[in-house]
DNA sequence: CGCCTTTGACCCGCGC
DNA sequence: GCGCGGGTCAAAGGCG
């Protein structure tokens, strides 16, 4: 799938978009998101000119806010909208006869807001093949919902059993994968991870690893892995929306972090005080606040686009997720 | 003892 | 149909 008749892998660049994607002016960074049927790119301008709504004009905002709930598009919707004019959502519906749909990402954003920022039932209505996962909590999801409960008796062996019944295709939910340069693989974002299985990555000396939410009920996977053409590089995968609070914000860390974080730089206290996450965040605030004093230990990447993808020197994984995400948008362009 | 990681095996989708 | 690769399971073991 991943195969690539993309172009050269060596000079593939996830966030190069051809024109048809949406046109964005520089600075900015960008958040992908699949479901492996749609696939949406978000990108964001890094200064917002007009806050219509009085939301944090952040750019870090938008970020917290997709690690808070990985996929939330309602937070997204928030983070991004600080402009609407600058903030959209290209959402390839690879099942609508493929052709890229361009929305502002007020759309799939509002659908999902109206049913509540964390409401698994929250359906994209029509085209929600994630909020269907989600929502019927049935089994069709037999892995998230505790699976030895779910996986009773008889048909436990969904494993090597193969149901009789159809199993239709499972959606996957919406993902948003973020670059971090950082030396550690399992970057702390104040959630609780377990992991639960590890991959070699095909062409890259550095494994797949795959995390799940400790949290009941969760079903927010994430994977890791990390860059062979620039191991400093961790792309991190959010799959899913955490369906409860922050531990770490449960647990005061977010009061600490509203301290360390000046309020001058997010607007909105509230984003701060009850969900902002984490240590994660930290570094890539202090970098932004003070770029100099910032090493590249554990950085948030960004990628500005007056960089020519021939200019950038970090090569994202041929392939890896990215390189699977991006590879359905860019082929979805290419005639 | 509970929680976590490790790791080999298995399942499944996809391309050939 | 077969092989490959991604994703997941679950037993085993480690750690605090």
């Amino acid at each position: 799938m991943s195969d690539d008749k993309n172009n050269d892998p060596f000079n593939y660049n996830p966030f190069y978009t051809p024109d048809n994607i949406g046109v964005v002016n520089p600075p900015e960074f960008r958040f992908f998101d699949d479901d492996s049927t749609n696939l949406s790119m978000f990108t964001h301008h890094q200064q917002a000119p007009h806050n219509p709504q009085g939301l944090n004009p952040s750019p870090f905002m938008s970020f917290t806010g997709c690690l808070r709930s990985s996929v939330d598009y309602n937070t997204l919707s928030r983070a991004f909208d600080l402009s609407c004019s600058s903030s959209e959502v290209i959402t390839p519906n690879l099942d609508e006869g493929g052709s890229s749909k361009k929305c502002s990402i007020t759309e799939p954003a509002a659908t999902a807001s109206e049913n509540g920022p964390l409401s698994p039932n929250s359906s994209v209505s029509s085209s929600s093949k994630e909020a269907a996962v989600e929502e019927d909590g049935d089994n069709s999801k037999k892995d998230e919902d505790d699976p030895k409960t779910t996986c009773n008796d008889d048909d436990d062996k969904s494993k090597k059993g193969n149901k009789p019944k159809k199993k239709e295709k499972r959606p996957r939910e919406p993902r948003f994968a973020f670059l971090t340069k950082s030396e550690i693989d399992h970057l702390e974002d104040g959630y609780r991870w377990r992991k639960y299985g590890q991959k070699a990555v095909k062409n890259s000396p550095y494994p797949r690893s795959y995390y799940r939410c400790t949290t009941q009920k969760c079903t927010v996977k994430k994977r890791v892995e990390r860059s062979f053409q620039d191991p400093s590089i961790v792309i991190t995968t959010y799959e899913g929306q955490h369906n409860h609070e922050c531990p770490a914000n449960l647990r005061g860390n977010a009061a600490a972090a509203a301290a360390i974080l000046s309020p001058s730089f997010f607007a909105s206290p509230s984003a701060i005080g009850t969900t902002f996450p984490h240590s994660l965040l930290l570094p890539q605030f202090l970098q932004m606040r003070n770029p100099s004093r910032a090493n590249s230990s554990n950085s948030m990447m960004f990628y500005p686009q007056t960089l020519a993808p021939q200019q950038q020197q970090f090569q994202p994984p041929d392939h890896g997720l990215l390189h699977d995400m991006l590879n359905s948008v860019v082929q979805k362009k290419e005639p």
